[in-house]
RNA sequence: GCACCCGUAGCUCAGCUGGAUAGAGCGUUGCCCUCCGAAGGCAAAGGUCACACGUUCGAAUCGUGUCGGGUGCGCCA
């Protein structure tokens, strides 16, 4: 069983224990010797009259132990009792273990919290393996729109929560720069040059990008090149065009994604794999040729629309089948160049070669029918030893005021991601993207993203944020030397007495917070970052209620004016729950304001 | 035709990888501010988890099939 470096949370901590017991009566003969415990969970029961968790232990293994569920847990129940932690043990329903864990436990958590900080949920189940997580790649052809700020966002927080997780994280984007979309992006530039010159371009063909933000590109090659470029051939002039425009678009898109609060470690370059002095495209072939994996073939027409011009001919073939796809995928167009999917592999292929086993790639939904192809490669070219697990992003419907917002068809006039930051702010824009499952379609209503009421999620939980500060300045009458800094307050809180916070709103927030870890570990594992945006939906719920308690009992305020024991105590747990939003919403990239305002 | 994703309260969605009586917000109904913690809180009503078989102690969750919605289907990226 592996056990885990970092400090474990309770959870974690009642599954070792509950795993001790089990080999203990392994040891008496009441289980068989070597019985699997991997499906035991310890969790926290759906209803909390159960108690503080609760374990499947004796329903797991009642069939390999040849007993009744409820005469094992009854077993496993009498041993547990002699637990430290432990307050109570029952056996209920069909043999479930429900455990009531002693006062001090609850206490003791939050004293984990104060000391761990902004270390506390932090984990390591990655065990610092390396992972590479490929995001964005937009084509660099233009401005980010609002269609690629979905997957931009979730694969930066996927990221984030990954390096949380423990692992060694690598964020990466690929610059498709190698296909025939960047010869009309220099194209494009080129009219755009002659404009700079003082030519009449008159409207921008079809075929071509209209966008104005070409015209900086335009202005550059005329500052740098003068009129040189306008006697020479194409074959001469593009690459300089192209490379000029590729790089002015690139530092305009990273410029979108700052405005989002997004950065990459690695932008991989697609025209790399064919520049230098060898063509990586060509050795992958070649490497999947020798192992049989490549062959001279032909395909059925598709069954799909009907294609023009579809002709019947012998193709090079990936042996896509022999790895799970439905059928073996082309390498090579009729022109002879690779396609794209050919480039793809070998680009892939670096990812394994340098070092990474594990890989994810976010895609948008249109591309879902390109993933078993892209993970057969996979498959094929590191030998089963690469994994590759792609993330699907859905639709993002764009309203105001629950009206679509209208995008107008004529290309280069479309919602730029950077319009959408500008006006509701790049907190809104992360926290809503990630506030639903990657994989449904999701609505953003720019009105109420920046509404200040508990319909709008972000608010509600950076509220709860702003609140628990707004108590730490009104502390200061009864508290007067309460530091100001988040580590310096959590160390002067930390001598608090916190086995005096016994009400059940207060026990309702601790436990909240004693679940962090676990909901982190779930989520790397399940590479699902919308469970810490409802995570923290919740925890606040739980802060903002007790707040609200507080109104109608005032003997439950944080703040008592004769007696500064309680006050430090139940600052102790604001200091708990602030410290957890903080660390949730940094996570998922958002801001933790101190006020709202 | 095939592949993948989705189908849970009137609406928008969670459901911790198979657990107990399926949850939350909005909306509806009813409460809680003469002042100090209402940008909030409490409570009620609301369900054939699309449907049908199957797997097992146990299924919204896994398998098969059907229906409905979305996406994609040599030489675009």
């Amino acid at each position: 069983m592996l056990e885990s470096v970092s400090p474990p949370h309770l959870f974690a901590v009642m599954l070792s224990r509950v795993h001790a017991v089990c080999d203990a009566l392994a040891a008496e003969g009441a289980l068989p010797a070597g019985i699997d415990l991997a499906r035991i969970v310890v969790e926290p029961p759906k209803d909390a009259s159960h108690g503080d968790m609760a374990t499947n232990a004796a329903m797991v293994l009642a069939k390999e132990a040849k007993a009744k569920p409820r005469d094992l847990a009854e077993k496993i129940a009498e041993k547990l009792r002699a637990d430290d932690l432990v307050a109570s043990v029952d056996v209920a329903g069909p043999g479930f273990i429900n455990l009531t864990l002693h006062p001090k436990v609850w206490s003791e958590a939050l004293r984990t919290v104060l000391a761990q900080g902004a270390g506390y949920g932090r984990s390591s189940v990655g065990a610092g393996e390396k992972v590479n997580v490929e995001y964005v790649s937009a084509n660099p052809t233009g401005p980010m729109h609002v269609g690629h700020c979905r997957g931009a966002v979730f694969g930066d927080a996927l990221a984030s929560l990954l390096d949380f997780a423990g692992y060694d994280v690598t964020r990466e984007y690929y610059i498709n720069d190698a296909g025939a979309q960047v010869d009309v992006l220099a194209r494009s530039a080129l009219l755009r040059y002659r404009e700079a010159l003082g030519e009449k371009i008159g409207e921008i063909p079809e075929g071509l990008y209209p966008g104005d933000y070409l015209k900086p590109v335009g202005e550059a090659l005329a500052a740098e090149h003068g009129d040189k470029l306008l006697n020479q051939d194409e074959a001469e002039w593009l690459p300089i065009a192209r490379a000029k425009a590729i790089a002015m678009m690139m530092e305009m898109i990273r410029g979108d994604l700052a405005a989002l609060n997004i950065t990459h470690e690695e932008f991989f370059s697609e025209r790399s794999l064919i520049a230098g002095d060898t063509d990586r495209v060509a050795a992958t072939i070649d490497f999947l040729r020798a192992k049989g994996d490549v062959y001279e073939g032909r395909l059925p027409p598709p069954k799909g629309a009907p294609i023009e011009d579809y002709e019947d001919r012998e193709q090079t073939l990936f042996r896509a089948t022999a790895y799970g796809d439905d059928v073996d995928r082309p390498l090579l167009k009729s022109d002879g160049s690779y396609t794209y999917f050919a480039s793809d592999i070998a680009y892939h292929k670096t990812k394994f070669d340098r070092g990474f086993r594990n890989m994810i790639d976010v895609w948008g939904s249109d591309h879902g029918g390109y993933i078993k192809r892209v993970q057969a490669a996979i498959k094929a070219v590191t030998g089963g030893q690469g994994a590759l697990d792609v993330k699907i992003v859905q639709l993002v419907k764009l309203l105001r005021n629950g009206e679509p917002v209208k995008m107008s068809k004529r290309s280069g006039d479309f919602v730029t991601l950077r319009e959408v930051v500008d006006e509701v702010g790049s907190d809104a824009v992360r926290f809503m993207m990630l506030f639903r499952k990657n994989d449904a379609v999701l609505d953003f209503d720019l009105a109420k993203v920046i509404e200040q009421s508990k319909d709008n999620a972000v608010f509600y939980v950076q509220y709860g944020h702003a609140r628990g500060h707004s108590v730490f300045r009104n502390a200061r009458e009864v508290i007067p030397d309460l530091p100001d800094e988040a580590v310096a307050r959590a160390a002067f809180l930390a001598d608090a007495a916190v086995e005096r916070l016994t009400d059940t709103a207060e026990l309702g927030l601790l436990r909240q917070l004693a679940l962090y870890p676990r909901i982190v570990e779930a989520a790397a594992l399940a590479h699902e970052p919308h469970r810490i945006a409802f995570y923290l939906y919740e925890l606040a719920s739980e802060f903002h209620a007790l707040w609200t308690r507080g109104r109608d009992l005032p003997h439950l305020r944080f703040i008592i004016n004769n007696d500064a024991e309680i006050t430090k105590a139940r600052l102790a747990l604001v200091q708990g729950a602030v410290s957890v939003l903080a660390s949730g919403l940094a996570v998922l990239g958002v801001h933790a304001p101190d006020e709202m305002r």
